[in-house]
DNA sequence: TGGCAGCATTAACCCGGGTTAATAAATTAT
DNA sequence: ATAATTTATTAACCCGGGTTAATGCTGCCA
């Protein structure tokens, strides 16, 4: 069952144009995002200006901070628009209503929940064991339609390797 | 609440001696396992013999194969015990059975993969923003009472470098 | 159309970590 | 207590990735 069916009636959906921010590391108060259309990237910005990318998500998914949303902290990471975007926002208050009075929320909170650990557990399994070439030739298999629609310099912040590095580990490849 | 006043009623205590599989990476059926007493570690085994370790699991917490468990698949890693242990097992079948009937198991499965899934959040944003002398110091303060009770060649597994490359870091980090 | 800004590639140089191997220290077994 | 095994350290050498900077390339805007 996907996001929509559960939530439908909350919030409103709004524009977001390419390159503005969903939210800010520090600062606004949690919401949950669910992208309808466009492509998003969340990341760490460290205090001297250096991106670490998280993950991508793009139309059909849901972004938000868990460590904002559960603990009412504010978020951990920014998200800004890789493309011009479509997007419903669910604040904390509503996402909590929602969970507590209806069975098929928590349903719906537990699936998320577990599709989130297994992709961390996944990408903990990628950074542990394997090479940054061979996380990237993963990842362009996996994530083929997001690729072009991606600059290298965010694939490389999304591999943990700087675009340097990432451009010599393709001539290795021969691309 | 813990683990313990959940599953209070289920399963046996059973004892497994220092260097004796939990369960092993593609073999066993999946099970959830509650540590008595002890000190386990969670790793990813090559064909080549290699180990990568995902984390250490001791006294009060529980360690189990999620993909396992959730789509019943074989386990995707590899469970030893550092320490002589006292366990207690719960299959499958049994937590599922919990979990569909009472509302508390609901709860804690809810709780569980919360934290799980913020575990590997914290564990992605050091693999993906630290060095491996940073990471190594972070280990050390938040884990000060498992450092001890571990072998270097361990830890260095657990922070994805070699024990010669830790010894080195050490010693810059003069220890 | 020309000029400018941003992105990808390449080169040169440095440094950290991998690898192998030797040594030393600490455990464990006999 | 001694031998045997495991664990930690150090050295030497190599390689991959970081850093900086120069060069193209593309697209955009004036």
């Amino acid at each position: 069952m996907s996001f929509s069916d559960y939530f439908s009636g909350l919030g409103s959906s709004v524009e977001i144009p390419k390159g503005a921010y969903l939210f800010r590391q520090h600062q606004e108060p949690a919401s949950l995002f669910f992208i309808e259309q466009g492509l998003v990237k969340a990341f760490y910005e460290t205090f001297d200006g250096k991106e670490f990318i998280k993950s991508f998500i793009k139309e059909g998914q849901v972004i938000g901070s868990l460590q904002a949303l559960v603990a009412d902290q504010s978020n951990s990471f920014s998200v800004i628009a890789l493309e011009n975007c479509i997007v419903k926002k669910i604040s904390r208050s509503q996402l909590m209503q929602c969970v507590d009075s209806t069975a098929h929320t928590r349903g719906w909170l537990n699936e998320f929940l577990l599709a989130l650990a297994m992709k961390k557990e996944q990408r903990e399994y990628e950074f542990l064991c394997l090479s940054a070439a061979e996380r990237y030739l993963l990842f362009c298999q996996r994530e083929a339609e997001l690729v072009p629609r991606l600059s290298q310099l965010d694939i490389a912040r999304y591999l943990g390797i700087t675009p340097v590095a990432l451009s010599r580990i393709r001539r290795r490849l021969n691309f």
